[in-house]
RNA sequence: GGCGCCGUGGCCAAGUGGCAAGGCAGAGCUCUGCAAAAGCUUCACCGCCGGUUCGAAUCCGGCCGGCGCCUCCA
């Protein structure tokens, strides 16, 4: 499959992977635990969800690792204002990212490495730096030598010239920067802050050194996908390659540098920082997993989307439709409608830079024969199995509705049944009256040839 | 100021040289006691102006209008 390079500007074919072993080795930049998730990890999270889903499928191994950047300042300031330890913080809301992404059905990393569990690693790094003289000490901190890596090939993947990027280079007079491009690899610990021991003085990671040292240790000198939103590119993944190229002489880190687009709220993007977010758990009470999922996926990863009720109950419309049709009774058995060719098309789709906009107009067309089938009296059966398989490449569910309560069934079972009774007798204001009343309560009543079913939730 | 992106039917959104996917919403019809679900039909010439070409939404130039990044950030 060919995936969009933000450093060449070009699509790449992914394969043949880099490692012996034939496995696609993807390093995907993970969050700053300091907050709840909004919307916008989750659109980040649901993408590289997909193309690992979509990898799997095409049989293509690969091994997804992704950080947690679980030492950082406002992780400290956070955690100094509530009174609580910086680590129990970010344990807490680490939790609650996974929580979340499993509620929309994303696949787990295959490791999630933490700061605080990388520091001898990150030590070792920076040493590495400083031997090979792009690297030195001031003060208690460590500072990475911008201009010896090299103007040109900083500025490749921003696309960006370093003069430009000296004129909005922060200047704090505290800091003994060579050179106001360089940035921190270490920090001296200050007073009441977390720190760890290294060869210079108590201290702790800069931000970028982390994902570097982690990529390096658990994925090895160059990998084929490195992912993160679009708003890394500059300065964290910029300056992530400064310091693995120049630690271990190899080029390029990675093979494919994949971003995806922020999701925007209103016209402004969605933030921490701004407070303008809406939650994961938020979005996912209103309006379930699917639809997530399909309001995500009907954009290209590369665009921005705007997050807006409209637009995600038009998702959860969709999303219906497809369980709709996932859920259709398989009875009939005329010759089915021939699915040949459709699963080429997902296919050559998602090969195409992971265009989940055309795999899902191929997905909605099989539901369209599903449900033409259905109404035929053909076997549904090839239609709704491709359905299900290539909804699932895109981790979409399509499961039914939450059932009210198990207790509640049998009594629903039974007011059903007696309704049958009564459309039998024709008695359609008592048999309406009984539909009415099981939809306030959320139990939603389809007559069909086959007979009544009903669906709760 | 620098770098980059976008402007496709009522809404969302693919397509990037050969008569414009898909979803949501709408209209008509079919099915249905009614409803729901579903099917069929219907609904755009692609911001504006000029150019290149046999042919452009798709390439080039200009204009208008949005937006992102420029060291907190998925």
């Amino acid at each position: 499959m060919r995936i969009h390079d933000t450093l060449s500007g070009t699509e790449k074919e992914l394969q043949p992977a880099l490692a012996p072993d034939g496995v696609v080795r993807m390093y995907v930049c993970g969050v700053t635990p300091y907050s709840e998730s909004h919307v916008g990890h989750a659109l980040h999270a649901i993408v590289f969800d997909v193309l690992r889903r979509y990898l799997d499928w095409r049989g293509i191994p690969v091994k997804h690792v992704q950080n947690f950047t679980d030492i950082d300042d406002k992780l400290i300031d956070r955690a100094q204002r509530l009174g609580i330890p910086m680590q129990d913080l970010a344990e807490q809301n680490i939790e609650d990212y996974h929580r979340q992404i499993a509620a929309m059905n994303v696949l787990p990393a295959h490791e999630y490495p933490k700061v605080t569990e990388t520091v001898p690693h990150i030590i070792d790094f920076i040493m590495g730096l400083i031997d090979k003289g792009f690297a030195y000490p001031a003060g208690g901190d460590v500072y990475y030598r911008v201009r010896v890596f090299g103007g040109p090939r900083y500025g490749a993947l921003s696309k960006r010239d370093i003069d430009d990027l000296l004129s909005g280079a922060r200047i704090d007079p505290t800091e003994l920067k060579e050179d106001p491009l360089d940035f921190a690899l270490w920090k001296a610990a200050k007073p009441g802050e977390p720190s760890w021991p290294s060869p210079w003085g108590l201290g702790r990671p800069g931000w970028h050194i982390e994902c570097s040292a982690m990529a390096l240790h658990s994925l090895g000198e160059q990998i084929d996908i490195h992912g993160g939103g679009a708003d890394l590119i500059f300065p964290h993944h910029t300056n992530e390659i400064a310091q693995t190229e120049a630690y271990t002489g190899q080029a390029p880190f990675a093979r494919i540098w994949m971003h995806n687009a922020l999701l925007q709220l209103g016209s402004e993007k969605m933030s921490k920082s701004l407070g303008n977010f809406v939650s994961i758990s938020e979005a996912l009470e209103k309006y379930g997993s699917d639809a997530l999922r399909l309001f995500v996926l009907t954009s290209h990863y590369r665009s921005p989307v705007t997050y807006s009720d409209d637009a995600l109950e038009a998702a959860r419309s969709g999303a219906d439709r497809l369980r709709n049709a996932a859920f259709v009774e398989p009875t009939g058995d005329l010759e089915p409608a021939s699915i040949a060719g459709l699963r080429e098309r997902f296919q050559e789709a998602m090969d195409n830079d992971l265009n989940t906009p055309q795999a899902l107009a191929v997905v909605f067309d099989v539901a369209k024969i599903v449900n033409r089938d259905r109404d035929q009296k053909k076997n549904v059966r090839p239609a709704q199995a491709l359905l299900r398989e290539l909804a699932g490449v895109l981790g979409l569910t399509l499961s039914a509705p939450e059932s009210a309560s198990q207790e509640a069934a049998p009594f629903i079972d039974l007011l059903v049944a007696l309704r049958t009774d009564l459309r039998a007798a024709k008695l359609w204001a008592l048999s309406d009256r009984v539909r009415d009343g099981l939809a306030e309560l959320g139990v939603t009543v389809k007559d069909g040839p086959e007979g009544t079913t009903w669906t709760a939730g």
